[in-house]
DNA sequence: AATGAATGAGTTTTCATTCAT
DNA sequence: GATGAATGAAAACTCATTCAT
C-alpha cells in the first residue's frame, strides 16, 4: 500500500524506533531488523531511506540534538535577565521531552559512540561548545570571565553527570529536583565569588 | 610453547587489551579476535580462559571497579578528619590509574551497557552506592543528613559529569583540576550551609 | 507528466543507458536503478516497458546486433566485387558507431554473458553465422572452398580479437588501422595461396 | 574435524571453484555461497582466507596468469631459434590446462571484469605487455623492427580472437588447430615482408 | 596449554520487482 | 503513462564459538 508523501513520516518511525531499540537492547545490540520492525517496515526501507545503518544513527543522533537545541532556544527566548537565561539553559537540558528514559538512554550510547566515531563526535563537540557559549556569556553578566569559565564547566560537567545518574538509577527522571541541584550550584558559586 | 603459570599473566593481557580495544573501536566494534591478536593470544585462548565474550567484558569491568575500590581504600586509609576523607575519595576518582584516555573509554561503555546488562547493572549499582555511602559519611560530620544526602548526590554527579566531558574533550586528562572543580563545589555547598 | 508517443523514446534511452552503465560499472554491476536513473526515468517505468532485467538486456544486445547488421548491410549493398565486399564486412565490423568505447564494453559483456545464457548465445550465434557465412561467400570467388573457411575463421577471430584488445587498452579506438590489420591478414594469406 | 595446514588446500579448492562456477553460472552470477559449496567448505571461510569476494576474484585471476605465465616460460626454456620461441609462445597460450572449457570462460569473464575494475586491468595488462614484448623480441630476429610491432600485434589479437570464438562455439577446443591458425599466419605474414 | 581450522547463525546490505496512486 | 513507496528474497559479510590436534 504505497502512498505518497510517506518519506518523512517513515524517516521520523525510524528514528523514533532507534530510539525506543537502544533502550531495551542497548546500542550495541540494535539490528537495522529490529529497528525496522519497530517502525513497521521493512530493513530494505531503512536502507532505502538513510543509507545504512551508521547514517540513521546519526540521523536519529541529530535529531536529538536539534530537539535539544530547540527547546534551550525557545526557553531562552522568553528569558529577559542573566539569572533567566541561566534558568532557560539548565531547564531546556532537562526538559520533558528529553528526559525521557529512552530519549537518556539514547542519548548515553551517543556520547560513548561519540568517542570512537568521527562524525559522531563531531556533532556532540558542536552541540557542547555551544552549550558552554551560552552558559558563558550569561554567567559574565554576573562574575568576572574567569569565575564564568569555571562555573560554567562545572555546571555543563553537573548537567551531564545528572543525566547519566538519574538514567542509572533505573527510577522515574525527575526533571525539576536536577534542575534544583544545577542551579543550586551555579548560584551557590555566584554567590560565593561575590561574597 | 605452552608454559605453565601463564594463566595470570594472559588473563591480565586480555583484560588489558579489550580496555584498550574499547578505547579505540568502541565496544559495539569490539571482536573477540581483535581482542585476542591485541594480547598476542589466540581466540580459542580468550574462550578458554573466560569462557564467553560476555565473561571477558564483565571480569574487565570487574578488574576496573575493584581498581577504583582499591585506590580509594588506599586514600582513605591515611584520612583522619571529614575533609580529608572526602578529599580521598574525590582524588580516588581521579587517580592517575583510572583517569588514563583508554580506561575512561572503557568505564563510559561499561556504564552504557548496565543500562541493558542486568549483570553490568548489578556491578556498577554496588560501586555507586558504596561511593555515595562514603561520601554521606563523611559529609554527615560537617552538615546535616538531608544536606548531606544533596551534596552527596552533587558530588557523585560532577565526578561522571568531568569523567565523561573530559573524556569527550580529547585533551590529556588532567586529574587534579578535576579534583579542584569537585573540591570546590563540595566545599562551596558545605559553607553555604554553614552560613 | 505522462506525454503520448513517448514510448520509443524510453525505451531508446533505457537501452543506451544500458551500454553507458556496463562501460561505466560492468554488466555485473549494473543495476535496474542506475539504467533508470540514467536514462532520467523510474526504476518502474523500465520494468514497464521491457517486463524484467533480463528482457531489458536482451533487448540491448539485439539493438547492437542489429545496428551492426545494418551497418553491414549498408556497406556491401555498395559493393560489386569479392574484394570490396570482403572490406564492406570488415569495415562494417569496425564502423564509427560500433568502435565506440561504450558500445564496445557492451559488446563484450554481452559475448561472456552468452557462454552462460541460452538466449544470448542463439542471438550472438546467428550474428556470427551470418558473418562467417559472408566473408566465406566472397573467400570463395577468390579461393577454394577449404582455403576460404580457413580464412575466415582467422579473420573473424582476428576481427574479435582486435576488439577486445582495443578495448583493453584504454586508447582512443582507430577503426582505420583495425581495417588495415585484418585486410592484411586477409588478402595476404589470399594471394599466399594463389601463390 | 580442522587439521594444520589446511589453508593452501582451501585456497586452491576456492580457486577452482571459481574457475568452475564462471564456467557454469557466468561471473555475474557467481555467489559466495555457490563458491564454497563447490570447495566443500563453508562461506565463512572463503572470507577468512580472501577477505571478500573481490579479492577471491583477483587471486583467481592471478592465478591463471600465472599459470599461463609459466606454462609460456616452460616452453621457451627449450626454444632455440627464433621461429621456435615464437611456437613455445603460441603453443603456451593453447596449453591443455589453459584451454579447458572452464578456464577459458573464466579468462573471458576476468577480460571483461577488467574493463571496469582497476586492478584486474592492471594485472592483464602487465599479461599482455609481456606476451607482446617475447613476441616481439622473437619476431625482431626474423624481420624489421616496424613489421615485428605489426606482426606481434596481429598475433596476439588473433590468439585472442581464437580463444573467444572457440569458446563460444561450445565445441571440444581444439588446441592444435588454433596453433595451426596463428603459426600460419604469423609465419605467412613474415614470409611475405621476406618476399 | 594453545592454536588454527572451521562453522553457522545472525546481520547488513542490495536490488529486482510490485503496486497504489 | 509514470512515479515513488515498499517489500522480500538473496547476497555478502561478520563473528562468537567449537574442536581436533
Amino acid at each position: 500500500m504505497p502512498k505518497v508523501g510517506m518519506e518523512p513520516v517513515r524517516r521520523q518511525a525510524l528514528i523514533s524506533a532507534v530510539i525506543d531499540a537502544i533502550h531495551e537492547r542497548g546500542l550495541s545490540h540494535v539490528t537495522m531488523g529490529e529497528i525496522a520492525r519497530r517502525a513497521g517496515v521493512s530493513a530494505g526501507l531503512a536502507h532505502h531511506y538513510f543509507g545504512n545503518k551508521d547514517q540513521l544513527l546519526l540521523a536519529t543522533m541529530r535529531h536529538l540534538l536539534s530537539e535539544l537545541g530547540d527547546e534551550i532556544q525557545q526557553r531562552l527566548a522568553g528569558a529577559e535577565t542573566a539569572r533567566e537565561r541561566i534558568r532557560a539553559i539548565v531547564a531546556g537540558n532537562f526538559s520533558a521531552c528529553q528526559f525521557r528514559p529512552a530519549v537518556i538512554s539514547a542519548w548515553l550510547a551517543f556520547y560513548v559512540e561519540a568517542q570512537t566515531d568521527a562524525e559522531a563526535h563531531r556533532l556532540l563537540r558542536i552541540y557542547q561548545r555551544r552549550l558552554e557559549s551560552n552558559l558563558l556569556h550569561a554567567l559574565q553578566e554576573l562574575v568576572s570571565r574567569n569565575q564564568a569559565v569555571d562555573i560554567a564547566e562545572m555546571a555543563a560537567a553537573l548537567i551531564d553527570g545528572l543525566w547519566i545518574r538519574r538514567s542509572l538509577a533505573g527510577e522515574q527522571p525527575d526533571p525539576e529536583s536536577a534542575v534544583a541541584v544545577v542551579e543550586t550550584a551555579i548560584f551557590g558559586a555566584i554567590s560565593r565569588y561575590h561574597a
